[in-house]
DNA sequence: CTAAACTTTGACATCAATGTCAATGTCAAC
DNA sequence: GTTGACATTGACATTGATGTCAAAGTTTAG
């Protein structure tokens, strides 16, 4: 698929997808024309990128993590101790932000129960 | 307490605390000579202010939600419908954060695991 | 064949978060 | 009371993620 179909189908815009190419998060093939080439595995790709990025990653770490997480699907992954440790050091960064979300997310939550408006907190967890 | 001290116990530079200060996420007293002054209670809400914004959360945003947070803590909080409207788009906002947090941290695990640096992984669980 | 819609690259603009610096005032220690 | 550490405000710079636009080639619909 073209560019314009991925930025449709992620909610990505096309410029952003280029951007994430350009700091290696994303690879694309090329079609004879020049156009860039994906298959449906990059709609995944893009999607996650995206939301690494969004979750205050920078597209440094975020590629850090994305290659980790394509190198899991692979048999016998290699890894140097030095990549490792960097990977552990992303793992404690990723817990604290997932503590401090975690701890907002419920927050909000239970203001919006105590204030009478829960029904809006099932419309969010039906979503 | 004064900003410096505040800044070494939250690991936050003084410039953005009172750049935080200037967008509503902090308040501070004044002492008589002019200098901020601030309460144990700040050094908690500053370093969830950091967190909230670390995790890509602007800091209108982060505001919304450390408001939500703090209005938690009191007795029959208050909430129009229009305000629960909003907080419960932040609400899904940040489930997707964590969705995606929570399987990149997975991953990243898994990674090491696979790759026979599992005390790493345990070693962050520990701290 | 032509016009509209898409793609490419590259330049330039913007915005939020953050760093850095300067001028000035305050405080604590010697 | 002078000096050094810390505070205040405000200006300016930087960086990363985005938006926007332009010039040029490509593709597709009519």
């Amino acid at each position: 698929m073209k560019i314009g179909e991925l930025s449709e189908r992620t909610g990505i815009p096309t410029r952003m997808l280029r951007y994430y190419e350009g700091q290696g998060l994303l690879s694309s093939g090329r079609s004879a024309n020049g156009y860039r080439a994906y298959d449906e595995s990059d709609v995944e790709r893009a999607a996650r990128a995206r939301g690494l990025v969004q979750s205050g990653l920078t597209t440094r770490l975020a590629k850090v993590v994305l290659d980790a997480e394509s190198a899991c699907r692979t048999a016998a992954p290699v890894c140097t101790r030095e990549l490792a440790e960097m990977l552990a050091a992303e793992l404690a960064v990723l817990d604290e932000r997932l503590a401090c979300l975690t701890r907002s997310r419920d927050a909000v939550a239970r203001f919006l129960q105590l204030t009478e408006h829960g029904d809006l907190v099932d419309a969010v967890a039906a979503a």
